[in-house]
DNA sequence: CAAAGGTTTTGATGCAGATCATGGTTTGCC
DNA sequence: GGCAAACCATGATCTGCATCAAAACCTTTG
């Protein structure tokens, strides 16, 4: 059990365009005759923007991996105050239940494709491979990781420093995947940012406009941020 | 491969009073002789209250399931603002790095028991036992869901909400691990709660008194908390 | 291209919770 | 017993961000 010939990965995360099962994290481990397995489960799917993948409390009964488009997850309290719990990208998984149904909602931020498995199906297959196991628990001990240093920005930074750290966090994502980073692709609205960082629309609004007017960013045609001082930002993302 | 005979678990977490290795998580998915194996490589070690497991950065050497007392978990910014990123009680595990250095501090609450287990020792061993990654990556999954959940808190509830929240997910636990959490045991001080809840001691200490004087929880002896109105604490808890 | 509806920006005002300050209580230590 | 060091409670004041309001801008559609 190693590397699938045909298909050689340097990452476990991210999309691999070659193989039938598009996420790195599941192929990279799987030879080609056990990923045509996994492959005859899944469907793809294709949903414009705005629509939403699962509601928080429905059962859980799809696993998605994102292959293009970007989507956001979020939890909402009774009265309707939203709390964005994460941003998803190429690569990124969706949906891993822990009770039987989903514990937040999913919604699409732009046109995106996605590979969907049903999950008892998918569940059943694991067992046979049980290191893949592995590969999961190192995803989800990643995440849990981005979500404590999200715990950090919430609990103790300010509007300026959480911005700031948003960004930075966006940016070292979108270099992750392969891209540069700078121009920024910023697919979420206002709002979402703001329900993102615990701030109001407004607050997020102004504090860009602060940071545009130090010269720390450029706002760009189509969602896009030119980030103009990566240090500045680092420096008021931990408080300058 | 199924449940060892020696140890009929109901539980997948909570810590297993019987195995040499204590962590249910663990020992309900081994033989005695797997066990003895992990017991091997596995060390005892008591601590007093106040003391530190690790800190945020250095080399993530061990791995601790905690067998007793309370542990803290926190990271800080350069400036000192601190933020609890979770309380730990028995059964839990403590230090799975993602990285070769810790993402955060650990330190005791009150005397401490913990298994402490070599982590490329242990990593070795659990190639061994790819279907402990399961269990693993469930405890994770699990961690990621309460993790969402105080997001929530965090970003989007009131003081009040807040405290009234962090009670009743302390007396949650407590009952899970099969405590009746009615006196509530609250070993951390007013400055770790408001760490935890993003506030700061001063609001902590106003908003308990509130509960008090609105009689939906009195104060006893010995950190500990009467909740005498679990219904109340859990309007508040969502808005009311 | 005008009307309509959404999103973003900007301004004025208000307030929840931070900050600052003080005293009381408990704990440990010489 | 006395003194320092934590911890907790509570009052007075301040402030960062929310709220309220409205204008500017952008997108869609008839």
């Amino acid at each position: 059990m190693f590397l699938a010939e045909s298909c050689a990965h340097k990452q476990q995360s991210g999309v691999c365009p070659d193989c039938p099962v598009r996420a790195r994290a599941i192929c990279s481990a799987l030879a080609p005759a056990e990923l045509e397995q996994f492959a005859s489960i899944m469907q793809t799917v294709t949903l414009a923007e705005g629509e939403a993948l699962f509601n928080e409390g429905e059962t859980g009964d799809y696993l998605y991996n994102l292959t293009s488009g970007a989507v956001k997850i979020y939890k909402l309290l009774p009265d309707g105050r939203r709390q964005m719990t994460g941003f998803l990208f190429p690569g990124d998984f969706i949906g891993f239940a822990v009770s039987d149904t989903y514990v937040y909602s999913a919604e699409t931020l732009s046109e995106v494709t996605v590979c969907r498995f049903p999950r008892t199906k998918l569940e059943r297959m694991l067992e046979s491979y049980p290191h893949l196991h592995r590969r999961l628990f190192t995803l989800a001990s990643r995440e849990l990781a981005t979500a404590q240093d999200q715990m950090l920005l919430l609990g103790r930074k300010s509007a300026k420093e959480k911005v700031a750290s948003f960004l930075l966090s966006l940016r070292e994502r979108a270099i992750q995947r392969g891209e540069d980073g700078n121009p920024l692709y910023v697919p979420m609205s206002r709002s979402d940012i703001a329900d993102y960082l615990g701030l109001t629309t407004e607050t997020v609004s102004r504090t860009v406009t602060q940071l545009k007017t130090s010269g720390a960013i450029r706002l760009l045609e189509g969602h896009r941020f030119q980030i103009k001082d990566v240090g500045e930002l680092q420096l008021l993302a931990e408080g300058a």
